[in-house]
RNA sequence: CGGGGCGUAGCUCAGCUUGGCUAGAGCGUUGCGUUCGGGACGCAAAGGCCGGAGGUUCGACUCCUCUCGCCCCGACCA
């Protein structure tokens, strides 16, 4: 008997979503604080992966990290009005400090002479600091980042993919020159992009926001588009091209090699915690989370097998010093030896946890000198069950990196031949409607006629929205037609999705 | 922020319509024993401010009002 279920995809795929997370150990509602998460220690151990394999990429790529206050005056926040308006439904406000006591009760003291905004994003008070900082051509490019929690007042939530506050990284730079700026947003996506393919498995495509998505306050915005098993996207990463506007809105000036002034160029880049809930969208089945073996906090889980107390001495003592060695190479590997729960309990419980492969080892196994390796996803063998393979304790190292390599390099081939699979192009309105009708989704290149107006009438009617102007080679051929709802010339298909 | 649903043991829920014994079940947990290569079983035990606050009543898990939180659908957004 099942302890705890995962409602199938198939019946309901929200709740299936909800069912892996909280499966996982992943994250669970704050509950005394609307819209909020705790992020589990599980949970938490995949997103220090992605951490790590990005600080690592931002710092090879020349950039240094900071760290900038939480609260920003709400006077430094207005100075982009584009910006702030973009951003002021979803911003908390901190109006007093202190508290008093009267009558048993507790309420707040002093009301702030000037409110502070809880940062929803950074660009404005480091746009404060990037005037005091900058002042020649040799101070840029400035290469900043900063790893953050940022909150934004949203009104429904979902763990990880939208939650009141959330944790990101977020890069800050400033530039001599456009062309320069332009390369860094352009360089910085390809990092995501880069990320998504290697570590998480997951293909992204990458584009150009349509004016309606861009980020409040840019020119342009690039980002890394995925696509989940119920055929909606998920936006997994942005990259700004800040143009001049922060620059101007704060006075951020440099003098060049001529002597003249002039204002910088900037961009801002960021991912989230959200990318923790691709993972799970893009990979997890049935059975509950699947995790990429390189964002895996535990790589290998043992599952020594016993009937009396020496066999039991026997395969743990085997188990644990297999398991140092594999440490030793550089893998998490737990040894689950509790004597409360039976193997198959445990099967179950660290495939819901998506750890990449279990080993079992027993009295058999230790007599030839050998384990049974069962992958997180394995092919079904002819009366239906998982294959487990037998590798040889000698070496077990070898075979484990080598088998973990496959996992990760099959779970991006799987997601890359969903993706293919639920890939369309469309050509006339009613194929078009046919896709998004009911909770239909798919990636669908379609012809647009480049106006707002239409783009809105598109989403009135099918909840799709344009998701991004794919880059060259990453979408059919550009070529021209009509758009797909108005018949007016189109220069280019663009991406079409309903998304997260 | 509008519409709908739901808050009772760690989890999933019953009880509420028609107010009244001592608030229940399964799973899980703890202890002992038998088990152990895909979700075992026996015996014993612990575990509840019935989400919170007011109200109606002799009496409230049950009825009324307010409030907090979660889920779904909209509108808004990463």
């Amino acid at each position: 008997m099942a302890g705890a279920r995962i409602t199938p995809r198939a019946q309901d795929y929200a709740q299936w979503y909800q069912d892996v997370v909280r499966e996982g150990g992943l994250a669970e509602a704050a509950e005394v604080v609307r819209g909020c998460m705790v992020i589990k220690p599980h949970g938490y151990a995949v997103w220090e992966k992605m951490q790590a394999d990005l600080d690592r990429r931002f710092k090879e790529t020349g950039h240094q990290n900071a760290y900038f206050p939480l609260l920003i005056p709400l006077s430094v926040l207005a100075k982009e009005a584009q910006h702030v308006e973009g951003f002021a439904m979803e911003c908390a406000v901190v109006t007093h400090s202190g508290l008093k006591a009267h009558d048993g009760k507790i309420s707040v003291k002093n009301e702030l002479e000037e409110p502070y905004v809880v940062r929803p994003t950074s660009e404005t008070i480091i746009g404060h600091f990037f005037k005091k900082w900058i002042d020649s051509y040799r101070d840029l490019p400035m290469l900043l980042n900063q790893w953050a929690n940022v909150m934004r007042w949203e009104l429904r939530t979902r763990l990880f993919l939208r939650t009141g506050e959330f944790l990101w990284q977020e890069g800050h730079t400033a530039h001599a020159t456009h062309a320069e700026a332009q390369e860094e947003v352009a360089r910085m996506l390809d990092v995501y992009r880069d990320f998504a393919h290697e570590v998480m498995a997951l293909p992204v495509i990458q584009g150009v926001k349509t004016e309606n998505e861009r980020f409040a306050g840019a020119v342009e915005t690039r980002c890394i588009e995925a696509l989940m098993q119920d055929g909606k996207a998920l936006q997994a990463g942005t990259s700004h091209d800040l143009g001049q506007n922060f620059g101007k809105a704060f006075d951020v000036t440099f003098q060049n090699q001529q002597g003249a002034r002039e204002h910088v160029w900037q961009t801002s880049w960021g991912v989230s915690t959200r990318l923790v809930g691709a993972v799970v969208m893009a990979h997890s089945d049935d059975d509950g989370l699947v995790l990429p073996p390189r964002l895996a906090p535990i790589h290998v889980v043992f599952v020594p097998i016993w009937k009396s107390d020496a066999e039991k001495a026997q395969v743990c003592e085997a188990a644990h010093k297999l398991a140092k060695e594999l440490r030793e190479d550089g893998l998490g590997v737990k040894v689950d030896d509790r004597d409360n729960l039976r193997p198959g309990d445990k099967y179950y419980e660290w495939e819901r946890k998506g750890v990449p492969l279990r080993i079992e080892l027993g009295p058999r196994d230790l007599a030839a000198g050998t384990v049974m390796a069962k992958r997180r996803i394995a092919p079904l063998d002819a009366n239906g069950k998982a294959v487990k393979e037998t590798l040889s304790m000698q070496d077990l190292g070898v075979a484990v990196g080598r088998i973990l390599d496959e996992f990760q390099r099959f779970l991006y081939e799987r997601a890359l031949a969903f993706r293919e699979a639920n890939t369309v192009v469309v050509d006339t309105w009613d194929e078009f409607v046919a896709v998004f009708k009911g909770e239909g989704s798919k990636f669908v290149h379609a012809h647009w006629d480049g106006t707002g107006a239409t783009e809105k009438a598109i989403k009135e009617a099918t909840k799709a929205t344009i998701r991004c102007l794919p880059y060259d080679g990453q979408g059919p051929a550009l070529e021209p037609g009509r758009c797909i709802k108005t018949g007016a010339p189109s220069a280019r298909r663009v991406l079409f999705a309903k998304n997260y």
